[in-house]
DNA sequence: GCCGTTTTCGGCCCGACTGTTTTCAGTCG
């Protein structure tokens, strides 16, 4: 974890805390600053050394000497503190759907609960029904959510997750009752995990639209049915919540359930300020609740004295302030994408042939696309070796000349080895058109030796871009130690670029590291690194990373044209 | 705890659903 990562999660926790300890304000004020830290595009070590902690947005004289002293011994007395203030087994208890701190506290107190396992024993033994305004329901609703807390991994791929939500969206819209239906909450935003699922639908008939949503075929539990709202629980234990919205409402209703909270909170204190209330309903006159706009989304953003923007940038990570002063970022869209610049194929680990990759990126109506197989140092996926490259790169001009609808590139997804050399001898390495450079091996290296590794293999003169610059897989593997400033310095000198690989379980670089390699004046590529025809339609996962990073279609070298891509750019 | 085109003190976003109650607290987003 990068250390503002670490900041931020102290101070995230700090909030959680203090949101256990009904201290809404101070909590508010912690979630807030982390959220800002979270987005630095400078390491917070820099700020805190020049004295300016303060200057971050939410951050005052008491959260900056939490961070100095974090920064300082790697502890904060703070957050110590509170953990030691809270009860054994409140923290666990309250991961459980319908109890939160209150229903903790007194379980704990008056039936010695200390963790989920004693929870369930009180449960089993109906001694939670004795309790003053709890009830059966109550203790089989903890039962059950206990089962499901066990069933259940942590959050969901948003590559995973985007498939259901369509299927999803496609089913409501075959309802009579139903008149818009979108995606909202962080699905909308594109975040690269999601926690659940939020489907927006517009109806003059809630019930009957309500109705043929809480008997979709997979769902296995509904938690929650009203007029308005609804939350289920699929069978692969994803949580959907459903809102059913008047038409005169959608736009309200969709700015509302889209976020994220920490955003909303933000819009809704410049609402206050400025005379105005904004729920889910619409955007109001505070002192006689004259309606102002609630259909259209962009018309509130504007009502409040900003432009609209795209979900992706809905973080409270300055999005707002941009929005007011007019320079919100021109973000690159999928249809400025030309083509894809990580691919694999049979010759190494990949499972279709140059041709039928080819064919598939025409399809999609991509321009061009850069073969990129793996090199000899990874055996375990069939590496190449410079003769077989060399074989390589004349099919791939083959395959080039017999299909005239998309141009093919030479390339390669080039080991760098320890010492920070490829793999490959820099005569092949010249013939290629495009050259792609990445770690696969020695994870654990200490961040200097892993930073000049890294370092030296931008210095080669061949190399266009680096893949999955930080090797991390999402929710199950860290980055490797890297100083992500000093290569995106190196990168920047050189002219390299930095992958957003598209992969859903990598999304590497991600979007804040993103918005980090442009401030350094760094160009990014896209490459789905697709080892199937069909993980080619990996790249609108890109496209959100770059939204999410502030990035317009000049930072994404997939937006050049073939003949501006190639030609020679460095210093 | 933070913040200030009313303010250095006094505010701080807003509503739906459940389970248990006879009018609402707790949870969730």
């Amino acid at each position: 974890m990068s250390l503002n990562a670490q900041v931020a999660s102290i101070l995230y926790e700090i909030s959680e805390i203090l949101t256990i300890k009904a201290d809404r304000f101070r909590s508010r004020a912690y979630s807030m600053a982390s959220q800002r830290v979270t987005a630095l595009t400078e390491d917070i070590r820099n700020v805190a050394e020049r004295g300016e902690l303060e200057q971050i947005p939410g951050v005052g004289k008491s959260i900056a000497m939490t961070i100095e002293e974090f920064l300082d011994t790697g502890e904060s007395t703070v957050l110590q503190e509170l953990r030691e203030s809270l009860p054994q087994g409140v923290p666990e208890m309250i991961t459980l759907e319908g109890i939160g701190p209150k229903i903790a506290m007194r379980l704990h107190q008056e039936l010695g609960v200390v963790g989920i396992k004693t929870l369930e024993e009180a449960a089993r033994q109906h001694r939670i029904r004795e309790l003053k305004g709890f009830g059966p329901k109550k203790e089989e609703n903890i039962l059950k959510a206990i089962e499901e807390h066990r069933s259940r991994s942590t959050r969901f791929l948003l590559g995973e997750a985007l498939p259901v939500i369509q299927g999803m969206l496609t089913y409501m819209s075959g309802c009579d009752a139903v008149r818009r239906v979108e995606m909202a909450g962080s699905a909308r935003r594109r975040k690269e995990t999601v926690g659940d699922l939020d489907v927006l639908v517009s109806s003059t008939d809630p019930e009957t639209a309500t109705a043929h949503f809480v008997s979709m075929p997979p769902i296995e539990r509904v938690l929650a049915q009203g007029p308005t709202k609804s939350t289920v629980v699929l069978k692969n234990m994803l949580q959907v919540d459903l809102r059913v919205i008047p038409p005169e409402s959608y736009g309200a209703a969709l700015q509302y359930f889209t976020g994220s909270k920490e955003h909303n909170v933000k819009l809704r204190t410049i609402g206050v300020k400025t005379g105005f209330k904004l729920n889910e309903y619409g955007l109001f006159r505070r002192h006689n609740d004259e309606l102002v706009e609630a259909e259209d989304e962009a018309k509130i953003y504007e009502a409040l004295g900003m432009m609209w923007m795209p979900p992706e940038l809905r973080e409270n990570t300055g999005e707002i302030e941009a929005a007011i002063e007019d320079r919100l970022p021109e973000l690159v869209t999928l249809d400025d994408i030309r083509g894809d610049l990580h691919v694999h194929t049979d010759w190494s680990d990949g499972h279709a042939s140059i041709a039928e990759m080819a064919e598939k990126a025409a399809e999609m109506g991509l321009e061009y696309i850069a073969i990129t197989d793996h090199t000899k140092a990874l055996g375990i996926a069939n590496g190449l070796d410079e003769e077989r490259l060399m074989k390589q790169i004349d099919e791939v001009r083959h395959v080039d000349e017999m299909h005239p609808e998309i141009r093919v590139l030479a390339g390669t997804e080039c080991d760098i080895r320890r010492n920070g050399r490829l793999d490959i001898s820099d005569e092949v390495l010249a013939e290629l058109d495009w050259v792609v450079a990445a770690v696969h091996s020695g994870f654990k290296m200490e961040e200097q030796a892993m930073t000049t590794r890294v370092v030296e293999a931008i210095q080669n003169e061949h190399v266009d871009t680096v893949a999955h610059p930080t090797g991390r897989l999402i929710q199950r593997r860290s980055p490797y130690a890297l100083d992500l400033d000093a290569v995106f310095e190196a990168a920047a000198e050189r002219g390299v670029m930095m992958e957003i690989n598209c992969y859903p379980e990598r999304l590497d670089l991600s979007d804040v590291n993103s918005r980090r390699a442009k401030e350094h004046g760094v160009k990014m590529t896209l490459g789905t690194d697709a080892h199937t025809p069909s993980e080619l339609e990996f790249l609108p996962m890109g496209v959100s990373v770059a939204k999410r990073g502030w990035l317009e279609a000049t930072d994404v070298a997939n937006t050049f044209t073939v003949e501006k891509l190639l030609k020679p750019q460095k210093g």
